[in-house]
DNA sequence: TTTGTATATTGCAATATTATGATAAAGATT
DNA sequence: AATCTTTATCATAATATTGCAATATACAAA
């Protein structure tokens, strides 16, 4: 137990339940917005925007790569992390599609 | 350790943190999906829709509640679940805003 | 080549999440 | 009232997540 049964969802399922996930701690959305705020990839300072150790950015900054929400150049000692659209879009849609079917249905029961 | 330093990070940062997280599991899309199919509020099937157990069920619903995805009203001895649109809207709203942003300065590094 | 700077990894502690069996609660049915 | 049905809660086990100090890595600069 303590374990995800993603083997019983559908691809689909299981890959917006960990871009939703990746989104799912406020350090991580505070990542996002950063990236977003400075425009493009700013290498370095994302650890000094943060109210929490070094190890710890990594760790998150390692979620949301392996999620596919940023990507990572290396430039020289540093790293350029960015926003991956595709992956964004990919909520974007989503979502739009849930609110569509929603109004349309006018689910005036509850 | 093990506790998120919510306090460190803005109102909306851990709220739109905690609307993902709710839909952070595929279980928990399932249900939301399984919501939106059968249109409104379908009562008391949602627990044969999922392969999990009754009390599994129960406590993911009990997440999407709290998170505000859902409403729930009691119906007889059955719950009535369905979609709360607001939220859908605001993570709609969240990820519309930032696809605009990035389309707009098209952050060409990476 | 030593020193500095930036990021990653390791190891560990504290807490949270996921899942289920057992049981409770509450209205419906007979 | 006794029973059925449906959902919630409790207790517990297994695993995951969060956070950080210590350390490693890797390039830059002196």
């Amino acid at each position: 137990m303590g374990t995800t049964k993603t083997e019983h969802f559908t691809n689909k399922q299981n890959q917006i339940a960990a871009l939703a996930k990746a989104l799912g701690h406020p350090a991580r959305v505070a990542i996002i917005e950063y990236l977003l705020k400075v425009n493009a990839c700013i290498c370095g300072d994302i650890v000094n925007e943060l109210p929490l150790a070094q190890p710890t950015v990594s760790q998150h900054l390692k979620e949301l790569k392996n999620a596919g929400m940023i990507k990572g150049n290396i430039e020289g000692n540093a790293i350029c992390y960015c926003i991956d659209e595709k992956m964004i879009d990919k909520l974007l849609n989503y979502f739009t599609n849930i609110s569509t079917k929603l109004t349309k249905q006018k689910n005036n029961c509850c």
